[in-house]
DNA sequence: CGCATTTGACCTGCGC
DNA sequence: GCGCAGGTCAAATGCG
């Protein structure tokens, strides 16, 4: 598909309007010629009269080829836009069959899944999975009822209540208990995170065990969208900001907004794809019937005691009634975590996929914050059961590779680089789940570097907003060109600064070989 | 004046 | 059934 998608995408328009224009001052020079000739030799004006003819004949074919061309223009243009939507359809009905999937092999008939949520990733479309009164999950077409959908990105969980009609009061109570949120902490002093989204506030309240108050709001950039979020300060570290998204999209989103798509989704897809295992062994701070996952640092991993003692966790942002999964941006692990997580991880929930990766967000410099924690701080957890999750993996990818390109030696120190670098470029560009979760690592610096006005950060914010935006167009690009040039741009810049892997100082030496500034601007926006 | 925010009231679900 | 907590509503208020 995504092999298609790209020979669909680089059918250049202007390479056939050219060749075509080429055509055309061909002919015209011939007439040209034709015309200088019968003005010079009226003596051989019959066979020229029928060059002119054949001339004329041949102008007319092209004519038609050309509208003929430009109909097929239009009609692949047509294809792209349509398989592109397929695209998103087959992510978001991807994510349904793990739910559906989860339902059947895991739980009979007419007991409750709490987990049982669809996910959005793309267009809204028009089949909708809904639930009948016998609790059978269906898929169906919406009804006149529900609301028209413009096509479009659309950010969040699709919950399947979301887009019911409004008369379906008692699916409506039954699907909201399964309504998923994504939460995201991220450090930032703005009252609210910078999304994309234009947002307003409808309530506010002070919640059991954290001082600061929740506040509520409603997302205002359509009308009827019924995406919510809602936005809470850690009490024990007021620069972090806990945003907990929940709903779908109903328009269109803006670049930022569409990477947070992308790292709700993914966040979500972990949420599913591992919630049937995820019961045994949760912390005591979640609930004891729902999944509540961390993405710690991007660490994906359930949340245990441990971490929970580290920062206050929106426990009671995330209701009872949903299953919650927190991208958490803010937290710096020891050096001594990686193994750790990785092991504890591995060992309880081996089914989860898991991605360490260590931003620490309160930097200003957003490849010192990206990357700058340096080895100790990255450890992509794989493989994991691709089999039963279907659409999340790095399958192909040893963890040993991963972890030992962090292991410090420094006799394999350039090896281990790249095959860090191979690793990350197979990594981005194989799992969304992955390029999402660097998309949103990516946009929580963005916004705190945005904060400080600095002019470095500016600079810095304005390759984080282009890196993110490169980073989504991998979808559907070949695996190894681009993703690759990122990170041997890293490597080879890294590698004469000695062990760490990228220095503050640096602007963002690996977008030199990867892209310039600016460059993919027009690939997601639609 | 229109729009966004604030804030107290109200609704709903859950646990005891 | 009652109380608590989370979530939402809507009138009041503030601001540009």
């Amino acid at each position: 598909m995504e092999v298609l998608l790209m020979k669909m995408a680089t059918s250049d328009p202007h390479h056939i309007a050219f060749d075509q224009q080429l055509n055309k001052a061909e002919i015209e020079r011939k007439l040209q010629q034709n015309a200088d000739l019968n003005s010079s030799s009226p003596g051989h004006r019959n066979k020229e009269e029928d060059e002119i003819e054949s001339a004329k004949a041949e102008m007319s074919e092209v004519k038609e080829e050309n509208e003929r061309l430009k109909k097929m223009l239009e009609k692949m243009e047509e294809n792209y836009k349509s398989l592109q939507s397929s695209v998103f359809e087959i992510l978001h009905h991807g994510a349904i069959k793990i739910s559906t999937g989860s339902l059947v092999s895991s739980s009979p008939a007419n007991v409750p899944e709490p987990e049982l949520v669809s996910l959005s990733l793309g267009r809204s479309t028009p089949m909708e999975f809904l639930k009948d009164g016998n609790g059978k999950t269906t898929s169906s077409i919406k009804t006149k009822d529900e609301p028209e959908i413009e096509p479009g990105l659309t950010l969040g969980l699709d919950s399947k209540s979301q887009l019911s009609s409004p008369g379906n009061s008692s699916e409506d109570q039954q699907n909201h208990v399964k309504r998923a949120r994504v939460s995201v902490r991220a450090r930032c002093d703005a009252p609210t995170m910078n999304d994309g989204c234009q947002w307003r506030k409808y309530g506010q309240k002070i919640s059991k065990g954290n001082p600061c108050p929740r506040a509520y709001y409603r997302c205002t950039v359509a009308p009827g969208c019924p995406v919510r979020k809602q936005v809470q300060r850690c009490a024990e570290d007021l620069s972090i900001l806990t945003t907990t998204y929940e709903g779908n999209h109903n328009h269109p989103l803006v670049d930022l907004a569409t990477a947070m798509a992308y790292t709700t989704s993914a966040a979500a897809c972990m949420l599913l794809s591992g919630s049937s295992t995820s019961q045994q062994g949760l912390s005591s701070t979640a609930t004891p019937t729902l999944p509540t996952q961390v993405l710690n640092g991007f660490n994906f991993r359930l949340h245990d005691n441990s971490t929970t003692r580290q920062f206050y966790l929106p426990n009671s942002t995330s209701s009872p009634l949903f299953p919650t999964i927190t991208l958490d941006l803010t937290s710096t692990p020891s050096p001594s975590s990686p193994p750790n997580y990785f092991n504890r991880f591995s060992r309880n929930f081996p089914r989860f996929p898991s991605t360490n990766l260590n931003f620490s967000s309160s930097e200003s410099n957003i490849l010192s914050a990206v990357w700058g924690n340096g080895c100790s701080g990255y450890a992509a957890q794989v493989p994991y059961s691709q089999t039963q999750t279907g659409n999340i993996g790095l399958g192909t990818v040893s963890q040993n590779q991963i972890y030992q390109s962090f292991s410090g030696n420094n006799q394999q120190g350039e090896i281990s680089q790249q095959c860090l670098t191979e690793t990350l470029a197979k990594a981005i560009t194989s799992d969304p789940s992955f390029r999402s979760v660097i998309v949103a690592a990516i946009s929580s610096m963005v916004c705190s570097s945005a904060k400080s006005g600095d002019q470095t950060d500016q600079t810095a914010e304005n390759y984080g907003q282009n890196l993110i935006q490169a980073i989504i167009s991998q979808d559907g690009k070949d695996q190894s060109s681009c993703s690759s040039s990122y990170f041997n741009g890293l490597v080879s810049s890294t590698s004469q600064t000695g062990s760490s892997l990228l220095q503050p100082s640096f602007p963002f030496p690996i977008l030199n070989s990867a892209f310039k500034p600016g460059s993919n601007d027009k690939k997601i926006k639609n």
